[in-house]
DNA sequence: GCCAACGTTGGC
DNA sequence: GCCAACGTTGGC
């Protein structure tokens, strides 16, 4: 018998620096809960405030780093409220065409579950089931995407397979 | 550190 | 509203 998740759950891909946000890092906090601030691209700030919803599920991205890919399953805590980094002029996140009367920025609290067995990007390039992915297409550079629930689906079912499985 | 790809800015 | 110049991202 399977759960039926809420029909309206759905599924992000989230990238950060693991020198500044790792999923240990996350793990790590009060309620293991972190607030993604310093997004500053309209299309992910929009995705925050337009379509996450608090339990969507999260693939936690370790991007600019050596070995880049899935280290971490985690979930969303919170809705979106404003990101104040954007207001204080000795944050790297300062925008000085932001204001408090005008925020621009916003934030998402991201709750870590777990750290997983590390999905490399030829890991997941192994797999024509996960083509489509948008952070495996070339160019792309957005740090917040959406993952369909069949890839959602797939991915936990690679983390549950045994990891020197031959293909 | 390189550089392709992409997003943003601003002059016109 | 076009588009060249510039800045940033992020895999390699």
């Amino acid at each position: 018998m399977t759960t039926d998740a809420p029909a309206s759950r759905q599924f992000w891909l989230m990238k950060n620096e693991p020198d500044e946000g790792s999923i240990d890092h996350a793990l790590a906090a009060p309620q293991a809960t972190i607030a993604w601030d310093g997004v500053r691209n309209y299309q992910a700030r929009n995705f925050m405030r337009d379509a996450m919803r608090p339990g969507d599920g999260v693939l936690y991205w370790h991007s600019s780093c050596a070995e880049p890919g899935i280290y971490g399953i985690a979930r969303i805590a919170s809705g979106p409220r404003t990101d104040t980094s954007q207001f204080d002029p000795h944050s790297p996140y300062h925008d000085p065409r932001a204001s408090s009367a005008a925020p621009r920025w916003l934030t998402i609290d991201v709750q870590a579950l777990c750290k997983v067995r590390p999905l490399l990007i030829a890991d997941l390039r192994a797999h024509p089931q996960l083509a489509q992915m948008q952070v495996l297409q070339k160019g792309s550079r957005l740090s917040i995407t959406p993952v369909t629930p069949q890839q959602w689906d797939f991915i936990h079912d690679l983390l549950q397979a045994p990891a020197h499985r031959a293909f």
